[in-house]
DNA sequence: CGCAACTTGTTGCATTGACAACAATTTCAT
DNA sequence: ATGAAATTGTTGTCAATGCAACAAGTTGCG
């Protein structure tokens, strides 16, 4: 049996709450003040700032399919905040560059996004922070084991 | 200066990340043993086994448009997991009843997802959990404030 | 009563995402 | 070299979601 409120469900469940908070606060300001979704928002913060990045290189850093990634680049460029040029060491790959609209976008949405997540930590010390990265490090999700024994 | 890798956007970033693991192994999980997507999951659990629930109370504890959840809900029934009876005390309310392979379902996978959540917490001892259900608490995301000063 | 305002659920429409199929290119084994 | 296999990005198609508009029902104020 567990004691009151402190099974690992329990805990979950509450940081499931808190992620969701927090996550749609960041969503709303994104949206209101620069009008990125969140999605974009992770694209934008992963291209350089001051060299290219390849689409290849990009997915492995944010968590998107290569069609969805290809199609929010599409967007981007037509919004003026990126270029997209041909590779042209490999033919395949394709070279995103921040426009300087592009740029400033992405350093005034960085602020932001810090801002916020900064106020919602802000009750906690630096030993708190410090525990807590050791506590969340150590919950280990099973990755997803890929055997299917048919 | 902060101190190396504690900051709060650090450890928002590994929170960020270990919740994106948790998340995709249950989901994984739940689709490969019982056919549901997180949101169906979610939606089952809050269905009570021995009684009916309408529309409107389930929204207010899941985070879903009134749309999707009745979509959703459509799609529960065509597959025999729920009813759907018309209010008898306000014509306009829709009751939502578990089948029998709904509540089946709903035991099942409320165990996988417990399991999963278990073993990826099985790290921590009871000290550990109350702790980080402790600091977690104190994270508090400014609720989205709704003022637009036009 | 009687009509306006609110509540509740459904439908039309646009957006976004994933998956599969595809085309173009590169890599690798022979 | 040469053809098979792998990599990389785009496009077709479909599922799921949110918003706006709507329909039906309820409530409340006069």
């Amino acid at each position: 049996m567990e004691l009151a409120g402190c099974g690992p469900i329990t805990v979950w469940r509450r940081m499931l709450e808190k992620h969701a908070d927090l996550v749609d606060t960041l969503e709303a300001k994104l949206r209101a003040d620069h009008g990125l979704t969140a999605t974009e928002f992770d694209v934008l913060i992963n291209i350089p700032s001051t060299t290219t990045i390849r689409h290849r290189e990009l997915l492995h850093q944010i968590v998107l399919s290569r069609s969805a990634l290809s199609r929010l680049l599409g967007r981007l460029e037509t919004r003026g905040l990126v270029t997209q040029t041909s590779d042209s060491t490999d033919q395949r790959g394709v070279c995103v560059e921040l426009t300087p609209d592009g740029l400033r976008l992405k350093r005034e949405s960085a602020r932001t996004n810090a801002d916020i997540v900064r106020t919602a930590f802000a009750g906690l010390t630096e030993e708190n922070l410090s525990v807590l990265l050791d506590l969340v490090d150590q919950i280990q999700p099973s990755p997803a084991e890929p055997n299917e024994p048919r």
